[in-house]
DNA sequence: GAAAGTTTGGACCAATTGGTCCAAACAGTG
DNA sequence: CACTGTTTGGACCAATTGGTCCAAACTTTC
């Protein structure tokens, strides 16, 4: 009896978040992400709530398949300062591999809170937050293991990893090019020394 | 034979200012703009270029009446790791006052910058660079006057300074509370010690 | 192949977008 | 006080905004 739908939802979401990615929420109107999808308003709507709900499932996709992705294949490694230097290579790598300079869709998304809800702020606050719980743990590990001195500071250090980490994306999108990314990456991790 | 305009036209922009800081270009309004300045469009349109030249002339006016005035105050200082200080503490001051959590208008430009022209661009990536300049001969300064180790490296650790300001006012828009902002200021400091 | 019920295309909607236009109001000059 | 030239208010514009609606197309089940 039903139809199948002749999309996949997963890449429609995939097309618009590279959109929001790219130029933000405001900036992109419906009529882009019917371009770029190829969808009619109909298919769209019929499978999707609206505008709103395109940018947290594009955030949400962002958040599984960048962040979560990334940290836990970082928390897999034995070194934990290893896992610190891989972080800040990948970001650097990831911010200048891309010809749009995307940045990161988190980042560009805390700057434009002032036009989404409480539950976005929420979920962008927690994604922070999770790295730099991740930063902190690298750090107490680092210590255990005598590779990073005992007076450093965990959990405010871990912080300004993380201050250093959006410095990256911000920068990277158009200020700062290539060997500048890398001196950052590079004195990030004189913290921990 | 003229007639004198009944506004201040520093003023208008001014209040223009706030809204592209507060809200990000895209998502402020002609009429925003009409109903915070109280100007109706017959007088916006007669004294200003449109949207556009609004915003170039907010940009200029953040610039000229934050960054440059913090940067000439700071380089009046004798001590240069006082300066470097200070400017740490006069951000997260004033990212933590402000009661909209704007940040910094060039930060959030600058990852609005898909949206913008050429010239923008340029100008924001001057803004930064100029700041990272301020940084380097702070380093400079404070290298000969033995206040700061000869091992640093003034140019690479300004750049690392400049993403530490830029991932406060990212950052304090909402991320991070007071506590989190004073120890990424501490923090980048030891990036001179 | 008919029935069932979802998906699809695209016409359509009111509201808003950035921007234009011009008659009326106005202050200064002669 | 009339003339001059700018400023002002606000009506108006076409284009675009996010969103709705529904007949037609379609695959599956019976």
């Amino acid at each position: 009896m039903p139809w199948e739908k002749s999309f996949d939802e997963s890449d429609v979401v995939e097309r618009v978040m590279h959109l929001f990615w790219q130029k933000g929420y405001s900036a992109t109107s419906i009529s882009d992400i019917t371009e770029a999808t190829g969808l009619k308003r109909g298919s769209l709507y019929n499978a999707f709530d609206g505008k709103d709900d395109l940018f947290h499932r594009s955030l949400q996709k962002y958040d599984t398949e960048h962040r979560c992705a990334t940290l836990t294949q970082l928390e897999g490694m034995a070194d934990p300062v290893q896992a610190i230097s891989t972080f800040f290579s990948q970001i650097v790598k990831s911010t200048l591999s891309d010809p749009d300079r995307k940045g990161c869709l988190l980042v560009n998304t805390s700057i434009d809170l002032a036009v989404h809800d409480e539950h976005t702020k929420k979920f962008v606050a927690n994604a922070f937050k999770t790295i730099a719980q991740f930063f902190e743990s690298c750090i107490r590990k680092g210590q255990e293991l005598g590779e990073i001195p005992s007076s450093i500071q965990p959990r405010p250090t871990a912080k300004a990893l993380v201050s250093c980490v959006v410095g990256i994306r911000v920068l990277g999108r158009g200020v700062f090019g290539k060997a500048a990314l890398d001196q950052i990456a590079d004195q990030a991790q004189r913290l921990i020394q």
